[in-house]
DNA sequence: TAAGAATTTCTGTGTTTACTGAAATATCGG
DNA sequence: CCGATATTTCAGTAAACACAGAAATTCTTA
C-alpha cells in the first residue's frame, strides 16, 4: 500500500503537529493515515505505510484506543485486527476534547481547589490569593463550558461556532 | 527567595502540565513562578528557586519573550533585567491560544487549503476528499471562532463562557 | 576605555522519550 | 493440541530534548 502525495503531506503534517501538542509522532500519523485512508487497515498495512517497527505499531494502537479515537474490527475469514477512525472529524475533535479535559484539565483544577481550600492558602499576599482563585476560576469556567459543548450534537456545535463573535449580542 | 509550600505545588503542577502540552518544563514553571510571585523577578532568582542553571532561564525567559507571555521591566539603580508576566489569567489565556492559534494552526489550514487546491486533488477517493475538505473546513470554522472570540474583551470573554449550553437556543 | 557585572551563546553531557528487534504470549484453524 | 499466524512485551539502542558549565559577548559605569 503505498501513499498518494497528497495523504503522505497530510500524514507527515498531522505527526509534526501532533508533536507539538505532545503527541507522539507515530501516534498522531497512524491516526491520521487512518483517516485520510478511510477503510480498516491491520498492523502490518500500517507499519510498512509509515516505515515504522511492527511493535511500534502495537504501543501507539493501544494508545489510540485509551484516547477512544480507534476502535478494532474483523473482516470475514481474517484473523487480523482491523483498525479505524471515525470518518467525522467533528467526532474526532469532540473526543479529543473530552479526553484532554478528563486527563489533565480536571486534574488541573482539582489541584487548585486544593490549594485554595488549603488552611495555609490565606496565608499568601492577597493579591497572590486573587491570582489563584482567578486561575481557578477561569478553569472551572472552561470546563463547565467545554462539558456543555460536549452535549450539543456536532451540527449544533458547528452551529454555534459560526455565530461568531455575534454572540456578544446575547450576553447582556 | 523561598516559595511557600502552595507556590511551590502550583509551580510543579504548572511545570507538569507544560511538559503534556508541547512545552518545556523549565519555561512553563518559570511563568507559573512569575504570575504567582506577581512582582518583577531577575534571572538569578529564578535560577535560585527553580534550582536550575542560570543558562537555562536565559533561554527559557527567551522563549517566553517569544510567546508573548513576559516582558522586561527594570528597577531604579539595578542594571539587571527584572521579567513579569501579566497578573490578569484571562489575558495570559488569550495571549497563549492567540500565539498558537498563528504559529500552528494557521501552518495546518493553509496546507489543507493547499491540498484541496492541488491539481491531484480531484484523483482522490471522493469520500477521502471530503474528509480532507471537513477537515478543512472545521480548523477554518475554529480558527475564525477563536479570532472572533480574541477581539472581546476579557469580562466580555468571561460572560459568553458563563452563557454555556444556552447559547443553542441563539443557533436557530 | 578599562573593569566588573550581567547576559547570551555554545558545546558537551545527562535524561527522557521513541523506537527496534527479538522473545514471549496469545489466538486460531486444522 | 499442534503448528502457524498474529499480537504483545521487553530489553537494549537510538534519537530528541533539556540542561549545566564554561566561554564569549554585551552592557554599564567610573
Amino acid at each position: 500500500m503505498n501513499l498518494s502525495d497528497i495523504n503522505l503531506r497530510f500524514v507527515l503534517h498531522w505527526g509534526e503537529m501532533g508533536s507539538a501538542w505532545g503527541v507522539n509522532r507515530t501516534v498522531a500519523q497512524i491516526h491520521a493515515l487512518l483517516f485520510v485512508h478511510g477503510r480498516p487497515l491491520h498492523a502490518e498495512e500500517l507499519a510498512d505505510t509509515l516505515n515504522v517497527a511492527r511493535s511500534n505499531i502495537s504501543t501507539s494502537l493501544k494508545e489510540l484506543q485509551s484516547w477512544k479515537l480507534i476502535h478494532v474490527t474483523h473482516i470475514m475469514g481474517d484473523r487480523r485486527d482491523y483498525f479505524e477512525t471515525s470518518a467525522s472529524v467533528w467526532e474526532l475533535f469532540r473526543t479529543v476534547v473530552r479526553e484532554r479535559k478528563q486527563r489533565e484539565f480536571d486534574p488541573t483544577t482539582a489541584l487548585l481547589r486544593e490549594l485554595v481550600a488549603s488552611p495555609d492558602f490565606d496565608q499568601e499576599p492577597p493579591d497572590a490569593q486573587d491570582r489563584i482563585r482567578e486561575t481557578m476560576k477561569l478553569m472551572n469556567s472552561l470546563g463547565a463550558w467545554a462539558d456543555e459543548m460536549l452535549r450539543l450534537s456536532p451540527s449544533t456545535l458547528e452551529k454555534v461556532l459560526n455565530l461568531g463573535a455575534n454572540i456578544q449580542k446575547f450576553v447582556r
